[in-house]
DNA sequence: TTAATCATTCACCCTGACGTTAACGACTTT
DNA sequence: AAAGTCGTTAACGTCAGGGTGAATGATTAA
């Protein structure tokens, strides 16, 4: 594929473990980069890949601390989540189609089997 | 990893961009696998294994088709969804909380309408 | 200035995911 | 019964993702 969509991106994203567990965790409140390594007892080096692709998906942002210059705080971005909030709605409004269908096809009919149409 | 979450595995399967858009393509109507292999442009095999992925997190589920048995109809279910709404949810409770803070402290601030609860 | 700290990128290994072809089982058709 | 079709599993190759330790850059502390 030429170039993953953004929903690629953010589903790939969390489906990994440890950055869905990065993700939760900052809905407390922001943390240093450090401090998430140490969290999951995990090198700084993987934390850092982890949250760079965190970064590139924009389900976090990367601010430098006011009082330490090298320490690198992460929050989260509302964006991506709501992309993916629309996504899974358009998804879900497969089955609010059927329960309107079946509803009416009920109203109808009174008294008969669901739909089951086939053939295209 | 002991074993993944059902949210691993919900998320790890719809963050393929085959398997993504196999769930889009249920959304008009269930599809018989091999027809989902052809629109894809994917051998059978592959295909196959992508379907397995989906019915073992229980997006999807196989059917028997009525009229011929060789073939295996597939449709969305919705459980898997419906977590995966919950846990974004509770993220983005996320902002709502700091919108939350922020109405209060206007509405501490100068007068202002209340806030509409709404917890699960 | 020198040493220590925070976080990154670099170079590397290794497992797991995805694709292919071949073989198989189940069913349908002739 | 024999041949054809649908879909799966089996065996295999390839490649990206995620882990490590070492090296680098930037900032702070001694």
């Amino acid at each position: 594929m030429a170039t993953p969509s953004a929903l690629d991106r953010t589903l790939s994203a969390l489906a990994d473990p440890t950055r869905r567990g990065v993700v939760d965790r900052l809905r407390q409140r922001p943390h240093p980069a450090g401090e998430l390594a140490a969290a999951f007892d995990m090198s700084p080096p993987a934390m850092s890949r982890h949250l760079r692709v965190l970064r590139q998906t924009g389900l976090v942002e990367e601010n430098v601390d006011a009082d330490d210059a090298r320490v690198r705080v992460y929050r989260l971005r509302p964006e991506p989540f709501a992309a993916l909030r629309g996504w899974l709605d358009e998804v879900e409004s497969f089955w609010e189609d059927q329960l309107g269908a079946f509803k009416a096809h009920a109203e109808r009919t009174r008294g008969t089997k669901p739909p089951g149409g086939r053939k295209s």
